[in-house]
Parts: structure tokens; C-alpha cells; sequence
DNA sequence: TCTGGGGTCCTAGGACCC
DNA sequence: TCTGGGGTCCTAGGACCC
């Protein structure tokens, strides 16, 4: 594991998202899509095209109803492995722009440049060159939000697609943010959007204005003290280096045609067959085993089992997957199966991990910081070697007791 | 309109231990 | 015989994200 503590001064996080990612693609590699509608994907819309986007298809949308939308519309199957090269190329530049970058998705992620000031310039240029050379290296448009913290710079990329630059200067930050839809928050999706709504409370601002007691009696201690600090501005979080999945899965789905348990039991041996090979590869073992339903009714259930040991054998896994879709059985055949999943979470870290952690003193003080944290984050983890990294950042690998 | 295939994090109750 | 508080782990469900 390796930590890295970077200093935090004026707005230095970007927040870069590819627009419209596996269509822009799709538009990159075939001319003739280029300045129409596409959707990729056919059941369901997993992404779509801004000319798309304009005549009302949304991500998620059904396809027949995505079709009704725009019946112009010409529709792509997907093509995961040209986004997944796509998205390796993207964070070739990333990290040709800086090491702190942590990746959020297969199209974000977030890059703190604020040591670089000297060596390349302010983060404004900093993300314009970046936009510039995904462009001119990849053949794709990427917004960047440039803030002092992850959520604002995240907001302001999202207010900034498609194809712009957005720069909240520290000083304008809650004129910026109070305005924006509490659909803007990170973490407020159509439940909590409700429940806001019915209490008249439609912006940031009026979010802000509202007691943390009353949002945490509204929605639940963890999500109203999370809102509460948004709304105010407050997030401390670092650019986390090296983060690591803590699961991994499959799933399928299988339609509404009635299906026996045999039948779904081979689907199953496919998914965990998939998923023990993924881990393999990654070098990844883990101990908790969960199935995941998905019925006729949309309603979903699921059953999980913890191993005594990490593993990545297939039959290992697929013995506990066994077990429990048998004790679902009478379950899934009284609700109409629709879909199944299975994941194995609890998966150990064998290899290195860097955090990023803003500080606000001088280079001795670094140290003392980040090993405290990494003291209450690792627990009984201790630190076996310590070298500076530039001038802004300190790494550290690090050995469990 | 009728829904894919990945993931993350939080909450809450119960078992179990000291 | 009747009784505490705190901590961790496991399981299940749910909201949310891309």
C-alpha cells in the first residue's frame, strides 16, 4: 500500500467525465453515425448520442420506448471491448497529466493537480490542455470541472456537459452551488429528490437553509449529515489513489419465460464461471458469496454466504452459490425469476493502495498527518518506509502487523 | 415505458464475544 | 437469578451511480 498526501490550495481537483461515452465511441469509429441520433443497446438504452439525448432518449430507457422517442434513431449493439480500450487510452492521459488520478467509472475520474502549479501551470490550463489531448489522442470530447473540492468539481462537470470547461472559483462557491436542482447533489437520486420535494425544499439552497437535525429526521442519520455537509459546501474527501474494487460479479437476465431450477442452475455455473476467471486474472479472492434476484414483479431479493476463507476457485464459489439458490428455491419459483446474479464481495487487498490527503503545512507536518491517518484507516497496519514524492506528495508502502 | 450489467455505500437486526 | 455496555461480524434490503 502506498499513501500520498498532497497539498490543497484554490480550486486544484478535476473532475473530467467523457460525454456520452460508448456513443461518442461509437460515433469516433464509424463516420457515418457522426451527427445522429445512436443508441447503443437494444432492450434497454445503455447510452446515447446527444442528437439522441436531444428528441428525449435517456440512459436506462427502454428501447421500445427510446424508438417511439426518436424513431430516426439508428440503434448499435454494444461493443464493450472497444470502450474498454477507449477508457484505458483516456487514462493514459490522465496519468500522463498527473499520478493522482482516481478513477470512478469506466468514463470519470478525478485528478488532483494542485502540486503541479509550478512544473505545468494553474489547473484551469492544466484541464484545457487535458481536454485538448484527449481530443487530439483519443478522438473524444470530455468535459472537466475544475473546484477546490471532488463534489464541486463533479457538479460543475455535470453542469458544464457537453464538450465545456467549468472553473468555481473558491471564492464563488455557494453562489454557484445554491441555485443548482438538489438533483445536482451526489448521492440524491429520485427517492430522496421526492422526499425533498415534499417538503418545498427544490434547491442547494434551500437544502442549505434547512437544520441538519431536520434533514437527518427526514431522511436517515448517514444521508442527512451527508446532505447537510453538501448543501454547506463541506467535503473533505482527498483524491484516493489505487482504490480497489471490493467486489465482483455477473448477472443475466432471463426474460419472463417460465424457467426450471436446473435450467437456472447452469445459468449460474456460466456466471460464476465468468466471475472466478475475472478474479483469477486480477489476482483477486473473496469470502462472501451473494445471489441476487430480480422477479416478474420487479421486486428483488438477495442471499449471501461468507466463507471461512478468501477464494477464487470456481467450484469453491459455485458449491455456496449452489447451496443458496437451493434454499431460494421454493422463493423463485413462486415469484417469476427474471434475472440472476451472483458477486463475490469481501475481497482481500493483496497489493498496493495510495490515498491522497490534502494538508495545509508544510512538508514535515505531511508525514505526521498521513501516517495518523493511516493508523485509524488501516489499524494495526504499520508503516515500513517513507520517501518523498515531487515536492507535494509522500509515499508510503505499507506492511499489515 | 417496462427495464442491462456492472458497481458503491448505508442501515438495521441478530449472533457472539469480552 | 438477573443483569450492562461496547465491539465486530454476518445477513438482507435499499438507494444510488455509470
Amino acid at each position: 500500500m502506498f499513501v500520498s498526501v498532497a497539498t490543497a490550495r484554490g480550486a486544484s481537483i478535476l473532475h473530467a467525465d467523457l460525454d456520452a461515452f460508448f456513443a461518442s465511441v461509437e460515433q469516433r469509429d464509424d463516420p457515418g453515425l457522426r451527427g445522429r441520433p445512436v443508441i447503443v443497446g437494444g432492450g434497454v438504452v445503455l447510452a446515447a448520442s446527444y442528437e439522441a439525448k436531444a428528441r428525449g432518449v435517456r440512459t436506462a430507457m427502454a428501447g421500445s420506448a427510446a424508438r417511439r422517442a426518436c424513431p430516426e434513431a439508428i440503434v448499435v449493439p454494444p461493443r464493450f471491448e472497444a470502450y474498454t480500450q477507449a477508457s484505458r487510452d483516456v487514462f493514459t492521459v490522465f496519468h500522463d497529466t498527473t499520478p493522482l488520478v482516481e478513477g470512478i467509472s469506466i468514463d470519470e475520474a478525478f485528478l488532483d493537480v494542485g502540486g503541479l502549479r509550478r512544473v505545468s501551470g494553474s489547473p484551469p490550463e492544466i484541464a484545457a490542455r487535458l481536454r485538448r489531448a484527449v481530443q487530439e489522442r483519443v478522438g473524444l470530447a470530455i468535459t472537466v470541472g475544475v473546484a477546490r473540492t471532488k463534489f464541486l468539481a463533479k457538479v460543475a462537470s455535470g453542469v458544464a456537459k457537453p464538450d465545456g470547461l467549468l472553473v468555481v472559483p473558491p471564492d464563488g462557491e455557494l453562489e454557484f452551488l445554491h441555485p443548482l436542482a438538489v438533483q445536482r447533489l451526489w448521492g440524491v437520486g429520485a427517492v430522496t429528490t421526492a422526499r425533498l420535494h415534499g417538503c418545498g425544499l427544490r434547491t442547494v439552497g434551500d437544502v442549505a437553509a434547512v437544520g441538519e437535525a431536520a434533514l437527518v429526521a427526514l431522511l436517515s442519520p448517514g444521508s442527512g449529515r451527508h446532505l447537510h455537509a453538501l448543501a454547506h459546501n463541506h467535503d473533505p474527501r482527498p483524491v484516493q489513489v489505487g482504490r480497489r474494487r471490493r467486489s465482483m460479479g455477473a448477472q443475466c437476465a432471463l426474460g419472463r419465460r417460465r424457467t426450471d431450477l436446473a435450467e437456472i442452475e447452469a445459468t449460474l455455473a456460466g456466471l460464476v464461471d465468468r466471475v472466478t476467471r475475472r478474479m483469477r486474472t486480477a489476482e483477486r479472492a473473496g469470502r462472501t458469496v451473494t445471489l441476487r434476484f430480480r422477479f416478474a414483479d420487479y421486486t428483488r431479493a438477495t442471499r449471501s454466504h461468507t466463507l471461512d476463507r478468501a477464494t477464487d476457485h470456481t467450484d469453491t464459489v459455485l458449491g455456496a452459490a449452489r447451496r443458496l439458490l437451493v434454499e431460494a428455491g421454493p422463493m423463485i419459483l413462486d415469484r417469476g425469476l427474471t434475472l440472476i446474479g451472483v458477486s463475490v464481495g469481501n475481497l482481500d487487498s493483496d497489493g498496493e493502495t495510495q490515498l491522497a490527503l490534502p494538508f495545509d503545512q508544510a512538508d514535515g507536518t505531511a508525514l505526521d498527518t498521513a501516517m495518523d491517518v493511516v493508523r485509524k484507516r488501516f489499524g494495526g497496519a504499520s508503516l515500513t518506509r517513507a520517501a518523498l514524492v515531487g515536492r507535494a506528495a509522500v509515499e508510503m508502502p505499507l506492511l499489515p502487523d
